[in-house]
DNA sequence: GGTATGGTATACAGAGCTGTCTCGTCGCAG
DNA sequence: CTGCGACGAGACAGCTCTGTATACCATACC
């Protein structure tokens, strides 16, 4: 196929991302919603309307789909909704950093909450070196990057230490969601003053 | 059976306790390694080198052992070790709630470091109502009415705020640790002080 | 000795899981 | 028209999971 660089095979390359687009949008609505462990591959073929055969043409395995979901979760959660949101509602750095919290509170109110993709399977495969847990930190780390930008563009002094320690902030509040504290992303937003 | 008040039946009681005991043994140190999902009843029955039917007989389901686990878990790690090292590190109500983080910090530095059960357990369980996730947000309330008294002693005012936002910097800074920051109780510490 | 009780061993049912295989179909390129 | 490649449908292998059913064993008490 030669990754479709081929003008000859643009057409059938074409009609193939109609069923790979189906199962990534599929497995990103169930593994976001439910957890990555919790969903089966047939689950996904069966509400994908895709043949079993067709997603393992596209995936060799499971955790390879893992791995393109949280791929997809950075596209569109923390750049399309996260970063875009914060850099619109804030307007200097300091303002942004703050303003993490005020997207996290309308998120918390959302009834499809579904926590965050990345901790969920940073916890749910335990074993080092996986491939799935590998790449889970590495998108916590985009994350935090896009934070230390913030402290860098504010002044800040250690940005990098500053960075952790908001994202601690930012993972706790998720958790206290998760545990039903609807007020958690104000309470950190009053914490995340005081740094 | 009558519950062994009987004082005709106490030595068959004590007998049954040999197995129980070895199960919940068992399942308190395969399920806070590995978390519940990870770990199957054949596991565990195996490794507690006792009969499936007698797990059975004294729990109905492995959800029923999975709340008795963290009832243990509460017991063995949240009362026995957390709160008996924090009372003893800290002499002011203040330097107990800054001394959580060092104990913390030994505890990341174990080779044997397994991350919360209860958010563990919490994240496992994403259905509403279910029993495991009930039993998970109950613990973490327990750790915070402890949380809460430290702060009622150091005479802050809004003492239930400021647990929930210490619960916070606890719960992300073991996220941390799980992704990999060795120093993520210290940078716990140093935000916690601006609290 | 009889009996109740708790434990063991083992097989089994029924379901779900990942991943494979085969065959039929459809659309398009040559 | 012909052949090829993507896709659909479904069966299937092999494993693991929870939970049950059955038969046997040891001990303690009457």
């Amino acid at each position: 196929m030669r990754t479709g660089l081929s003008a000859h095979h643009h057409q059938s390359a074409t009609r193939s991302i109609g069923a790979r687009e189906r199962i990534d949008r599929t497995a990103y609505e169930l593994f976001s919603r439910h957890g990555i462990r919790a969903v089966g591959i047939d689950t996904v073929v069966a509400r994908a309307g895709v043949a079993k055969m067709t997603l393992y043409r596209h995936y060799p395995s499971k955790d390879e789909l893992a791995v393109a979901f949280l791929r997809r979760r950075e596209e569109l959660w923390t750049r399309s909704w996260l970063q875009q949101d914060v850099e619109r509602w804030g307007r200097t750095p300091r303002a942004k950093l703050l303003a993490i919290f005020d997207v996290f509170d309308k998120w918390f109110r959302r009834s499809d909450f579904e926590g965050c993709s990345f901790v969920k399977a940073l916890l749910e495969h335990g074993v080092r070196g996986h491939r799935v847990r590998i790449a889970a930190v590495r998108h916590l780390d985009t994350i935090r990057t896009f934070v230390k930008r913030l402290a860098e563009e504010a002044r800040m002094r250690d940005p990098d230490g500053f960075a952790r320690q908001w994202q601690m902030l930012m993972a706790g509040c998720i958790v206290a969601a998760h545990a039903g504290d609807r007020e958690a992303a104000k309470r950190a937003k009053k914490a995340g003053r005081l740094l």
